[in-house]
DNA sequence: TTGTAAGCGTTATCAT
DNA sequence: ATGATAACGCTTACAA
């Protein structure tokens, strides 16, 4: 029924070896190649990925860990990783954890006993045995090419983008634009990015000497239904922040309904900042300011390095790549 | 350096097939289980799914192939299945293919070439060398579930919800509340499901004797700035609609924020009824009136169904599984 | 450059 | 119930 390198070779008229070599880009006798190119076309010869993985301990498949499915940002990231990757013939064992630690556990479990050739992770929610999990793949030299985040005592290849910076950035943008009081929305604070992006907007703060009012530091989920709740305690004892910093895509969007809810105008009663750009965001007007990530070059970067790792290329090892966000100026920024 | 099942058989004095027994749930001998046990708990064996792959002629892998990465529909059924399948041993072979015919022959190529026990297909834009490609996927014994539509010509198994129905419900309920004049922000007709929707809509219009203006229809993607002008349309010549139904998430989130920038309150200017739920419409105030797709219940039957067939048994084959959705009552639909 | 054959880690057949 | 052994489809020395 399948047709084997086997019987290619009888065929051809040559060895199973010469078809092997063939196979893998060796060079013929320019007789022989013909033959063997005529034979598998004739028969229709599919090699088989799991013979080859069983006898050259490769499975070509790379694992992409992440937090979860339903976040733009990591499958954005994922889908370039895909594309990518596919080009060199691997495929994606992709993983959602759902924030959580054990299912991570589990996760990285399935993915080790199936082989896997490479790890790129999105740590997000990490407990120590999760660090002990990820020391295994290291001993085992399994490359492992983290994203957004180092982990602590890991020592491997890390991809990211300079969260504190950004948010400094954005948030010295409202200042130059003579606003004071400025208000943060952002995701919980242990998480390793969102903790980054309040360290810029307190820095941003403290170096334009302005006063940061903890009122203004809101942390919370919209899903968890306390940010309307959150944004609305920003405007009812004056002095009302005139701009908002939003530091993830769900933020943005809760703010922006938040607003709309407390019948403020962006950006003539409050300026906005958010961060993360999707299409979805198209719909609000005015065309929002944002903080831009590089998805493309993160998953890129992330691809490039894990392919070098697995071919056995130490030679930065281990080497963190941070990159830089940009800001989309639009409209939703007002100058005082 | 790898424990194999020989090693293990060593350990424990007993024939390599015996472990081999043990690993798939023979009944062994007291004495030998104990053994063979406590010598894999010894040596720390792990049995190697690429050789079990290649001897069973199995890869315990089933490809899910979806149109998008970023549409959260699929995603929230993807994430269920993954949780299921890998309940099985199953891994899921994800690839996105971007809503292009080109791409997806592509990956239909390249997951058939990881020889994946099955398919899980939704199948959104497709092309009839696609067909012939899922035709080869039937013949080569290789089970297809489809989800979300049908597919001409190809005799599987389906599950979908009944998109026409669930319109013509929305629809209604916006009739029963006293709204004659109803607008309809699909998706491309092309696609199946949003013909289905469309067709729903209108028999639901006819069936309680109101006009249609086609002008009420609106079907363009808001990504692509166009819906914004679409709706705003609707409201400047009068009689203008009371009511809108937009049938997918985007179209939802777009019509609100064109409402908002219009200055039209919900319910008050105008009643809404919108498509699929998720998180980030908890931030929209008021709590929309939405229909609800049984996300659980698809992945559920999808993933049963496959396996199901994966092991042979084919009795009801093919099996079309048609889902109900439901209306979850808020507060966006007023009674005029 | 090519042929031959051993072996990757399993499962499964056939005896016992 | 277990042992011995031949595959599964491929790669890779080693020899020629």
């Amino acid at each position: 029924m399948t047709v084997t390198i086997r019987d290619v070779a009888e065929r051809a008229g040559v060895a199973v070896g010469t078809v092997s070599r063939y196979l893998n880009g060796y060079q013929l006798r320019e007789k022989n190649r013909v033959k063997v190119e005529q034979a598998i076309q004739e028969l229709g010869f599919k090699e088989n990925v799991i013979a080859k993985s069983l006898k050259r301990n490769r499975s070509m498949t790379i694992a992409v860990v992440i937090p979860n499915y339903l976040t733009l940002f990591f499958m954005a990231v994922t889908k370039m990783l895909e594309q990518i990757l596919e080009g060199y013939s691997y495929s994606l064992l992709l993983c959602d954890f759902d924030h959580d630690p054990t299912i991570l556990q589990d996760k990285l479990r399935f993915v080790k006993d199936r082989f896997v050739d490479g790890l790129i992770l999105f740590p997000s929610n990490i407990a120590e045995k999760n660090l002990v999990m990820l020391q295994e793949f290291l001993n085992d030299a399994i490359p492992v090419v983290l994203i957004e985040q180092p982990l602590p005592g890991i020592e491997t290849d890390v991809i990211m983008v300079d969260n504190a910076h950004a948010s400094f950035r954005a948030v010295e943008q409202l200042i130059l634009h003579n606003h004071r009081r400025i208000a943060l929305v952002n995701g919980k604070e242990e998480v390793y990015v969102f903790g980054e992006r309040l360290r810029g907007y307190r820095e941003a703060m403290r170096t334009y000497n302005l006063p940061v009012d903890e009122g203004w530091i809101v942390s919370e989920w919209f899903s968890e239904a306390g940010e309307y709740t959150a944004i609305k305690s920003l405007f009812t004892s004056p002095p009302h922040p005139t701009a908002i910093y939003a530091t993830h895509l769900h933020a943005t969007i809760g703010t922006v309904m938040a607003l709309h809810k407390l019948h403020l105008r962006i950006p003539e009663d409050v300026s906005l900042i958010g961060f993360d750009s999707f299409d979805m965001l198209d719909a609000i007007e005015p065309p929002l300011t944002l903080v831009e990530q590089p998805i493309e070059q993160i998953a890129t970067d992330a691809a490039t390095l894990i392919i070098r790792r697995i071919r056995g290329d130490d030679d930065d090892f281990p080497h963190t790549i941070t990159l830089n966000t940009t800001m989309l100026m639009r409209d939703s920024v007002l100058t005082l």
